[in-house]
DNA sequence: CGTGTAAGGAATTCTGACACG
DNA sequence: CGTGTAAGGAATTCTGACACG
């Protein structure tokens, strides 16, 4: 159904190229990766695979560290907006439900 | 200025994820680009890079070759649509030029 | 805590060529 | 003409660890 998973959200960036884009070294992104900021796929043979979105996190969360924010504190915000995604799609099924019963 | 280069035509992708999208062998895609008919760009090592446009673009290309459609008469119809934007261009290039002489 | 680096292995990609047709 | 494949080399990525602080 959902096959349409925008050209943002899909996973289809090496390392190599994120490192380029973003300017940030292979091991910060592998760090904030240990520390749960940030999820890319994986290959079957392991290689990591990001979306143009996780780039985009990827700047926002240098920029955070740069204000010497940790690690810590920025996996809390994140954890926070999705407790709001989550919401909004229990609202959703909600609506559903009651259009439909 | 045209920073914000969209993320259908940046060229990111590998071509092993090239590969797992469109179904095309690897084979495939190089002999393509030899035929003209797809032009990736190349890290500083050599290696191809595709952006989502070039995705959709090779699937086209597919189709075509299965119909029977050589390659050499795929790229007469590409060079034909390259040929309709440089119209475009200069029509845009004609109307600045007058709208600032 | 956040990040650099050397280490060794595994998987990827590249090119030019031989093959079939 | 379009595509598969084996060949050998080069570049990439991965993980776990030591280092500094």
């Amino acid at each position: 159904m959902d096959n349409s998973q925008s050209y943002r959200e899909k996973k289809v960036i090496g390392i190599g190229t994120v490192t380029e884009i973003t300017g940030l070294s292979n091991r910060k992104i592998r760090y904030y990766e240990m520390r749960k900021l940030i999820f890319p796929d994986r290959t079957p043979s392991g290689t990591r695979k990001y979306s143009f979105s996780d780039i985009e996190r990827l700047m926002e969360i240098a920029e955070k560290i740069e204000d010497g924010v940790q690690t810590h504190e920025i996996r809390k915000d994140i954890v926070k907006k999705e407790k709001h995604q989550m919401i909004k799609g229990q609202l959703n099924s909600h609506f559903h439900t009651n259009r439909y019963s």
